[in-house]
DNA sequence: GCTTGACCTGGAGCGCGCTCCAGGGTGTAG
DNA sequence: CTACACCCTGGAGCGCGCTCCAGGTCAAGC
C-alpha cells in the first residue's frame, strides 16, 4: 500500500508518517521503482501499538527507545519488557490521578446543580499545600 | 504570601505563576508597597483546581474560558457547569481509552514473560483499519 | 500529449506551554 | 554599608510534535 492509503487507514497524516520514518519511529519503507514508499500490512500493527503508547502519554523519545530495541531483535526482549512495565506503572498511576480529578469535577458540577448558587463553588476551599505540591504539573516518564 | 512561597506551595515555578497571571489564568495579584505580589491563601484553591483541569488534559485556552466565566460572577454559573460537564465526559472517555491501552500493554508484557521468545511480540498482528483510525492521535477537547 | 492528483525531498514554520534572560529595584542580616 | 536573596518587567528562546511549503517526479485517465 502507498503512503496515502496508510494515512487513511491509520488516521495519521502523510506528513506525520514521513516524519515518523525520518526520526526512526517507523522502519525505512520499501520503495517502488518510482521511489514511492510501498508499505506492507504489518506496519499497521506497529503503528497501532505506537498509537497506544502515544495515547498513554509516552513521549516520542520513549517510543524511539522502544523502536530501536525492537530493531535490535530478540536480544533486547528483556529491556523492552522492563520499559513497558515501567510505562504501564506510570499509566496506572496517571489513571488513578484522573479518577481523583473526576471526583473533584463531579463534586464541582454537583455544586452548580442546586437551584441556589452555592458559595463554595467560587473556589474558596484551602487544599493542603502538600497535597497540592504532589499533584500539580508533571507528565508521565517515558 | 509572596510569589516564591506560593511557588513552593503549589509546585509551580515563579515564572509559571507570573505567566499564568499575564495570560489571565490567575487574577491580577495585589501588590505590596514595594511592587511585589502579595497573595491571599484563597488562590491556592484556584491553583489546585487549575491543576486538576491540567492533569485531565484541558488546554490552557479551555482553562482560560473557565477563568473568565468565573470572573463574570454567578451569572455565568450555567455555562461553567456545562463546560465542566463536557470536559468531564471527555476525561471519562479518555480514561476508558487508557484502560484499553493498559490491557494491550499487559498483554504485550505477558508475551515477554514466557521463557521462550514468542513471535507475536514482534508485532505482526493486523488490527482492523477502522479500529485503528478511531484510536490514533487525538487529544481531549477543552 | 496533457491534465490531475498523488508522491518525493529538504527545510522552514508553527502552536503550545512554559523557561530564561537582561537589567533593575527591595529588604534584611551582619 | 554591604552582601545576598528575593522580587520586578518585557521580551526572547526553547522543546515537542507535528505541519506546511517549494520545487520537482510519477501515474492514470481522457
Amino acid at each position: 500500500m502507498k503512503i496515502g492509503e496508510l494515512a487513511q487507514r491509520t488516521g495519521l497524516s502523510v506528513d506525520t508518517l514521513r516524519y515518523y520514518e525520518r526520526i526512526g519511529l517507523l522502519p525505512r519503507a520499501a520503495r517502488a521503482a518510482s521511489g514511492h514508499r510501498e508499505y506492507d500490512a504489518s506496519v499497521l500493527a506497529w503503528i497501532d501499538f505506537l498509537g497506544r503508547l502515544k495515547t498513554t502519554g509516552m513521549p516520542i523519545a520513549g517510543m524511539l527507545r522502544y523502536a530501536r530495541l525492537r530493531e535490535g531483535g530478540p536480544a533486547t526482549a528483556d529491556e523492552r519488557r522492563r520499559l513497558l512495565e515501567t510505562h504501564r506503572d506510570a499509566v496506572r498511576a496517571h489513571v488513578a490521578e484522573l479518577h481523583a480529578c473526576l471526583a473533584v469535577l463531579d463534586a464541582k458540577i454537583a455544586g452548580y446543580a442546586g437551584d441556589a448558587q452555592v458559595e463554595t463553588n467560587d473556589d474558596h476551599e484551602h487544599p493542603s499545600p502538600d497535597a497540592l505540591r504532589n499533584r500539580v504539573a508533571r507528565p508521565l516518564g517515558g
